[in-house]
DNA sequence: CATAGAATTCCACACGTGTAGAAGTCAACA
DNA sequence: TGTTGACTTCTACACGTGTGGAATTCTATG
């Protein structure tokens, strides 16, 4: 078809590589996802793949180099105030899993999780060195304690409402699970711990 | 090898197939397992699981028939007097979550809905058409949005806890876990929603 | 005792996979 | 203007996959 040989210009191929791969990664996983898949929806030879990032593995890993951000983020909006703490992580939350940029990696890292160990000690890394190491302290003792709980509910909503949809959760309305969550998240964080 | 054709006395190799797979499914979900390691696992030609089973979406469908039992337990203890709610579901729950006959074709179901859209869609029906359909009239108005962010807090447990095992959670002592999260339940299938 | 059918093994096909390397073409720098 | 190196394409390998079917041996039924 076409000829071989260097295009003239700059060609953004290796961002189109990896754009295509972390879509792909998202929505099939990791074993899911094939090079040949990748290198179409780049609209791109395959060969080019291992020429920019050499095997599969590499790829995966640079795919989701972006959710650093999203730990900052969440950080942040754990580290404030106590006052409306509760929605303002679950606002902050949300956000990160309805912004395309970075619910991709996201989801990727979700996906594959459940079949890859890489991804899913790159999932224990995300929640446990970022998020438990910097907000446990600030929450007194249990602090590991309410920091692991908060994250599992919320994993709990973004696994039922964005990667296997179960309704009603996938469809209701934002302000209407925050209005009922964040109260939980909040006693979560700050409340008394438990029936005592 | 062996010599080929029929083995004298009775050979469960059906059921042998069956258990494998469940195991096979379990930890690597669908895409993951072949039907060759499953073949090996069972101790039996690849070619039987074709003979008994048909197709591998065949035998993967007969490897999640078991759960029903499980939304049965859940429903039960959905359905009981309000006194004790939150700690009777959960605890209800965990159980399912820590028999091995039970969990593994959970973890199937779980590891396989984020690549097969049968499993995904086992998954919906399993939560929507049981739980939600039996439990949510119990609950007055918003009774579905009861029990859909309830699952949804459960899902995150059980994801977090076995699937993941994201730790603290992962390693947290079962009375604890109830501890903490069974009022919690509990204000989500009773008390008030969110804030007013 | 004969015969139909179930259980078991093996072989083969067509395909998709990740990886590898050879060969061609252009850009950038000396 | 040459030359080096980055970019691109193609072909190939070795392997694993799900599926299909032929051949063999036993059980069960008549």
């Amino acid at each position: 078809m076409t000829q071989a040989g260097r295009r003239p210009g700059g060609s953004g191929t290796r961002a189109a590589i990896l754009a295509a791969a972390r879509e792909q990664f998202a929505d099939k996983g990791y074993g899911g996802a094939s090079l040949r898949t990748i290198a179409a929806a780049a609209g791109v030879d395959p060969g080019l793949i291992r020429h920019f990032y050499g095997s599969k593995d590499d790829l995966f890993a640079a795919a989701l180099e972006v959710p650093e951000e999203m730990a900052e983020l969440m950080v942040r909006a754990l580290t404030g105030h106590p006052d409306g703490l509760g929605e303002r992580v679950l606002r902050a939350y949300l956000a990160v899993w309805e912004d395309p940029a970075m619910a991709g990696p996201l989801l990727a890292v979700v996906r594959s999780a459940v079949t890859s160990e890489r991804a899913a000690e790159r999932l224990r890394t995300l929640i446990g060195a970022r998020l438990l190491a910097e907000v446990a302290p600030h929450l007194g003792p249990d602090g590991d304690v309410r920091a692991g709980i908060t994250a599992a509910h919320l994993m709990g909503i973004a696994v039922s409402r964005y990667v296997f949809r179960v309704e009603p959760v996938a469809s209701l309305d934002r302000e209407v699970l925050i209005g009922v969550c964040a109260p939980v998240i909040q006693a979560y964080l700050t409340g008394p711990l438990g029936r005592n």
